[in-house]
RNA sequence: GGAGAGGUUCCCGAGCGGUCAAAGGGAGCAGACUGUAAAUCUGCCGGCGAAGCCUUCGGAGGUUCGAAUCCUCCCCUCUCCA
């Protein structure tokens, strides 16, 4: 029924930075064979991000290969964490979700992770269900089995004490809650990306100390974002989100600095091992040109959540405005009526969308990167004279098709 | 409870009576170059039909011709002592 223990551990571990401990995964795994019965894999998600991103598919993706393999996957959506925040650098203490958003929030989550996971293998689970019905007093209990040195051990709260940066005995608690969920749900195994090392393997302690069998942590890499430092997240904007449009995925993979490809091939699509070390060699190739391998990077991405023929038409599309500099197949369009007469070319430029305000309109146009019909604007009261259509470029990718009413 | 330090533009962080829409870095955007929305270099980077004006430096008042800078009260944070 389920793999061998080897197979299973081979595929287990790509991609995966750290198993602690690997020797009772592989206990687990034994068991789980003689037994029959699958291994329990949880992963905790924020209910307030529902806009899913590659970086999240990196350990969602791991999910799913459990599931490969026959086992259950938990996707618990921490709700009641969610309140509090975890205490990860800046971030502060979030506002209480309704019952009504976290359930919304939980359909948009859905819609998204199913592109990947498997429904049947899947337990979507929500954190409240426990917390909010602990009284005080187990809370007490719980707080009683974790001592304050031992969290201070947790890098962020160490840095922060140093920095003299608050923490709120909210915060403080949070890796206790957290680690509850994995007694409440008695996972096997728990999923997260190294920043999470701390919370999970509070979460083994914890387990231990309510007479559970520990679970196993598996800690995969942070993919890094858009901007080739910090990792990708929403609020840094250097996200590439899964339900993106094909061409604006195949855009953003294009954009990413070239030393990330193989990172990105290896965490965030599926070609075999294999292939992973062939293009390992191709990067280090001089002869070798790097963007064709981010093309193939991208071509792989946006098959993953748009399927092949979408993906030849993203790179196709890709191609024609940035190596062929011709116009897009498609572009948003602004009709505007002849009665007008003339329109000045800033407030053009600000109604058409292609900019937030009229400074930022000036701006580019003295910078040089505005032109109608391929023709560079330089003034800047430029009055146009409303007769015939015609396309207002802006930058390299910001097109505008104005379509003159008669 | 006592004594200090601090809250600055998207982020980090300088400024400590005018020359401050506020140094520097990061992010972002643009141009050049190119092999790509890579890298590198250069420029821009609150708003307004704009050589003037408006809004911004935790909040509310006040002093002053003039405040991010000084004073008062309030909110928040940190450090040390108890």
């Amino acid at each position: 029924m389920f793999p061998s223990v080897n197979e299973q551990m081979d595929k287990i571990r790509r991609g995966v930075d750290e198993i602690i401990p690997e020797e009772e995964l592989v206990k687990k795994l034994e068991r789980s064979i003689k037994e029959n019965k699958p291994l329990r894999i949880k992963e905790g998600f924020d209910p307030t991000a529902p806009d899913i991103h590659l970086g999240h598919m990196v350990s969602i993706r791991k999910l799913r290969q459990f599931q490969e393999l026959g086992h259950q996957v938990i996707f618990l959506i921490g709700d009641f964490t969610g309140m509090i925040g975890d205490p990860s650098g800046r971030n502060e203490m979030r506002k209480h979700l309704t019952q009504k958003e976290v359930l919304k929030n939980a359909e948009t989550y859905k819609e998204q992770i199913f592109k990947v996971l498997d429904p049947q293998k899947t337990m979507i689970d929500f954190n409240s269900r426990w917390h909010a019905k602990l009284k005080f007093e187990d809370v007490l209990t719980l707080t009683s089995k974790y001592t304050v040195a031992r969290m201070l051990e947790r890098d962020d709260f160490k840095k922060r004490m140093k920095a003299g940066k608050p923490i709120s005995m909210m915060e403080f608690l949070y890796p206790l809650v957290q680690a509850y969920d994995s007694v409440a749900l008695k996972a096997d195994v728990e999923l997260g990306g190294t920043d999470q090392k701390f919370n999970l393997l509070v979460g083994r302690d914890i387990m231990t100390e309510y007479g559970l069998e520990p679970q196993v942590i598996l800690t995969l890499p942070l993919l890094i974002g858009l901007d080739g430092t910090e990792k990708m997240s929403k609020s840094l904007g250097n996200y590439i989100g899964i339900n993106e449009l094909p061409q604006e995925m195949y855009g953003k993979t294009m954009s990413i600095p070239d030393n990330l490809i193989y990172t990105y091939f290896e965490l965030a699509t599926d070609v075999p091992n294999e292939a992973l070390a062939e293009i390992k060699q191709a990067l280090a190739d001089p002869a070798v040109n790097p963007m064709d391998l981010k093309r193939r990077l991208a071509f792989e991405i946006v098959k993953i959540y748009h399927g092949t023929e979408t993906a030849k038409q993203a790179e196709e599309e890709f191609d024609r405005i940035f190596r062929q500099k011709k116009l897009p197949s498609d572009m948003p369009e602004l009709r505007l009526s002849v009665s007008e007469g003339k329109i000045w070319i800033v407030r053009l430029m600000a109604s058409g969308g292609l900019v937030q305000t009229n400074a930022e309109a000036r701006r580019l146009i003295r910078q040089g990167a505005v032109s109608i019909d391929g023709r560079k604007v330089t003034n800047l009261d430029l009055e146009i004279e409303l007769k015939d259509d015609f396309i207002l470029k802006v930058g390299k990718r910001r097109f505008l098709k104005v379509v003159v009413i008669k």
